[in-house]
DNA sequence: ATATGTGCAAAGATTTTGCGACCCT
DNA sequence: AGGGTCGCAAAATCTTTGCACATAT
């Protein structure tokens, strides 16, 4: 056909490489991958709201309407478990305070969840290398540096150092 | 009495003085400074872990066995709400999720709470001033510009620019 | 004195889980 | 065929709220 409709760029086709390492990781991990999985891990990657559950769901059954909320929740977390998708926030679930009002960042333990409180002399200042979008005007910048605290980074036995 | 002992610190003397704040700030947003605000108040100050509202009640309760959860919760949100206190996270209440799996930070908007992607490219790359704490092993650095999108950002009635 | 806060308990919102039927490999 | 998944509904968490009484200024 015509050179020009060949070439043209196909608004799925980044979606379709995703579906595929989706699988490959599914194969990888023993999981099956059902059709439920594959609608919501559409929604996920074409979603670019960050969404709740609950909005996935409302978006799932506009694809398979007979889909329920605990399946989506069960899902989320099986993919949250293999690594196959993020979750915005290590602190959701349950309010978390501070009356720290010197500006700092935190340290956040991936594995127990834990906070550490660091400083904002310990880190050089945030600088922007461009624009940002949208008008968006910033008032502060948070920085959270995740990763093992000290003990979940040890080894169950620790023989020296 | 002796010099020296005059000199020594008082374990409570931040506390005096952020207590002596409180209540300022309280008069200030015509909010009465019951005992429950104070005792909630120190609890927060003293506290070096982050605490949920749950963690503070049981806190609490060692001093006012008679409080209630409710008055916890509802005492928490009006200091949020005068920036008191801070929240360690603006996402808690429901997990939010992204299957973008490239680096990248966020903004979010204090009032709204939407959010937005920011490519890490666009940020440069965090440094360390000095040595963390404990033995934590940072394996990223997350990045949250927090302020205020476009359309909170504009007034009511936009009459230009 | 009066407006506001408090304790209690019920309601609402969010997330997890047990169970029998059903589907991927 | 068989282990894991699905839909459903109940349970478990987390948070908010209405009401009658108590408290702060």
């Amino acid at each position: 056909m015509h050179p020009l409709r060949r070439v043209r760029i196909q608004p799925d086709m980044d979606f379709e490489k995703r579906l595929e390492w989706f699988r490959n990781e599914c194969a990888a991990a023993g999981l099956p991958c059902t059709h439920q999985r594959e609608v919501l891990y559409r929604a996920l990657v074409e979603a670019k709201d960050h969404p709740s559950p609950e909005m996935l769901y409302e978006r799932v059954k506009r694809k398979i309407p007979s889909i329920s909320l605990g399946t989506v929740y069960r899902n989320i977390k099986i993919f949250l478990d293999h690594g196959l998708i993020g979750e915005v926030s290590l602190h959701h679930g349950s309010l978390r305070l501070e009356a720290n009002n010197e500006p700092h960042h935190h340290l956040v333990c991936r594995h127990c969840r834990k906070m550490f409180d660091l400083p904002a002399a310990g880190v050089h200042a945030i600088r922007l290398r461009r624009a940002l979008p949208e008008g968006f005007q910033v008032e502060r910048f948070v920085v959270e540096a995740h990763g093992l605290c000290q003990e979940c980074a040890a080894p169950k036995k620790r023989r020296s150092n």
